[in-house]
DNA sequence: GTCTATATTGTGATAGAC
DNA sequence: GTCTATCACAATATAGAC
């Protein structure tokens, strides 16, 4: 019903992940998204209903995340390493936006990406039974994708298969209580 | 011989740390080091300047950081884990107030980050001799550092000895290329 | 060396035409 | 629903007093 919406939510996706929380101005988002500031701020009354309209479809998309990776064949842990890699999916593209949100010091962006973080940690945690097996896991998976994001933002196109490698080594670490 | 610019240095990494980017103003740096917004340009002709300052300050102690990795007596990737916790010091601030400026889109920050990030990396994959052992260490101390950190930021008095399971997992990881 | 103006530009938000 | 003004305010930076 609202064309619109969708896509001015999507050009502020993107002007946060090109470009930064800084410049992230209601005036760049209405440019991205061939509109203008009034029209902007017909869909969203104020730049913080913007912010919290991201953080809806995060959390909405977050979920399905979470419910793909219970479901996972080969197992939660891997998983989570193979989907850590930042392949220009919806969630990606909400989940980059959301983390620059929250290093401009936005709180309510902080608590929303605590809140999934601490559930994939707790899927982990279900699946394989350490915990600290569990976190090394999601670590290893955040630093993956915090590496591979910062590569695709910045144009780059390498790390094509730097993967393989490291899911040998996430196999050893799983597999060290099933001996 | 000029105090008042390491003072106003120190307050731009506070207010970044503290604030974010976005709120980094010059008038914010100016308050927080006792002087006004004249002062602190006085002493930086330019807010680039300042940020250039920032930049060198944080490479130099990263190269001291290096030097004390390298000769760890517990190895380099030990050391890497064990400070990897956010503990306050001049290089714990300097290096998030230049991740803030990162996320803030400025490019000259990513490439002092990528820098250092890469020597980090060199150095355990010279001791480890294995990559994709030396990136699971790293990227495990990557992300600890990052979750310590907002711990920190967020006035959290969290996640003590979170440390210890970690360390027991790391052995794990790089004792197996020597059975 | 540091301050108090002040100039200039940006930004978020509102009002009203179409 | 979207646009074109326009306002109020905050930011960087400059000029000149002390």
């Amino acid at each position: 019903m609202s064309s619109s919406r969708q896509r001015i939510l999507d050009a502020y996706e993107d002007v946060l992940a090109a470009d930064g929380e800084r410049h992230a101005t209601v005036e760049a988002v209405a440019a991205k998204a061939g509109v203008s500031k009034g029209g902007v701020l017909y869909h969203f009354p104020s730049k913080d209903r913007l912010a919290e309209a991201l953080y809806d479809r995060m959390l909405a998309l977050a979920a399905q995340d979470v419910d793909q990776m219970r479901t996972a064949p080969d197992g939660p842990a891997r998983y989570y390493i193979r989907t850590s890699h930042y392949a220009g999916t919806p969630l990606d593209r909400a989940l980059v936006a959301v983390a620059r949100l929250r290093q401009g010091g936005d709180s309510r962006a902080r608590e929303v990406l605590e809140d999934v973080s601490g559930t994939w940690l707790r899927v982990l945690h279900e699946s394989l039974g350490d915990l600290d097996v569990a976190r090394a896991v999601k670590l290893i998976g955040d630093g993956l994708y915090y590496t591979a994001l910062h590569s695709t933002l910045d144009g780059r196109t390498e790390g094509e298969d730097d993967e393989a490698g490291l899911l040998a080594v996430i196999d050893r670490i799983i597999s060290v209580d099933s001996h």
